[in-house]
DNA sequence: AATAGATGGTTACATCCGTAACAAACTAGG
DNA sequence: CCTAGTTTGTTACGGATGTAACCATCTATT
């Protein structure tokens, strides 16, 4: 009769932890500003890339596009994004962050580089081991 | 101007992992028997343990009561699981896996078993370090 | 230039999920 | 006992999500 350990489970294990550094990573940022994680993925890659369109921020951030609609719509809603006609491509709209929006980026982005060095200095020796092994996941599953 | 690169940060990352990984799994049991997470999980919590109540499942698969509940109902549906009256404790239900489940069960976790080796073996050299930091990552986030 | 198909983006719908409220049953202090 | 508080489990509700349908616009073929 074979059994198996759920809780050891490589799948299982992996979202669990996934889950509670999700969890805890917003209550960091959570406190001061309030952001759903599709809304925050979009204000990264904003950050990150200046201009964009919809599309483009789905790509770059693994969203599908109805999150990726609902959320820009929420930051526009906050004054923390501001949309412009494409005049290449009337379909498409290109998204930035307003001076507001911005501001809470450059408030976020530390506190998000602090909380991800606090993990990898509490990962200790097994630390350099993490990035390559991620790497290697996703190439295995294709994650672009 | 301090940016972040969001595909390089680790929650996103392990987010994205998990969930490109919990997606391939659900299609390798998927194709045969149709499965929800929550319900999967349930099955696999009874398997390993025979009996239990809906509690315990709950805390042993890191799942919210009402998810447990619905997953119950789900399978009890199916005729996958059976309740049981507790005698010693009226509000809690004992339940278990039928013949029916049981043979899901046995049909699934082999499949469940191959597809962690294929995992494990497509990580190659790196394989032996993966283990070792998720409990480091268990035990930094009181994952249970 | 006209039409057929492809593409960017939004929205209706059904489903899933957690919070909060709840019922039923247990427990402990008086 | 009996009442107050706790515990197990279900359910109503609001919020989030993906599928599919849709609109507007672009592109390619003729």
């Amino acid at each position: 009769m074979t059994k198996l350990q759920l809780e050891a489970f490589l799948p299982y294990r992996l979202n669990r932890i996934s889950a509670a550094i999700s969890h805890e990573f917003r209550a960091v940022y959570g406190r001061h500003h309030d952001l759903t994680v599709p809304e925050w993925r979009v204000l990264a890659t904003l950050g990150q890339f200046e201009e964009m369109g919809a599309k483009a921020i789905g790509h770059h951030s693994s969203m599908h596009k109805t999150k990726v609609s609902r959320a820009v719509r929420a930051l526009e809603e906050r004054r923390w994004l501001k949309r412009r006609e494409c005049e290449d491509d009337r379909r498409e709209e290109i998204l930035s962050l307003t001076a507001l929006g911005r501001k809470t980026y450059t408030d976020i982005v530390p506190r998000a580089v602090a909380f991800e060095r606090r993990i990898m200095t509490a990962l200790g020796p097994e630390a350099p081991f993490l990035l390559p092994i991620l790497d290697q996941l996703e190439e295995i599953f294709r994650v672009p």
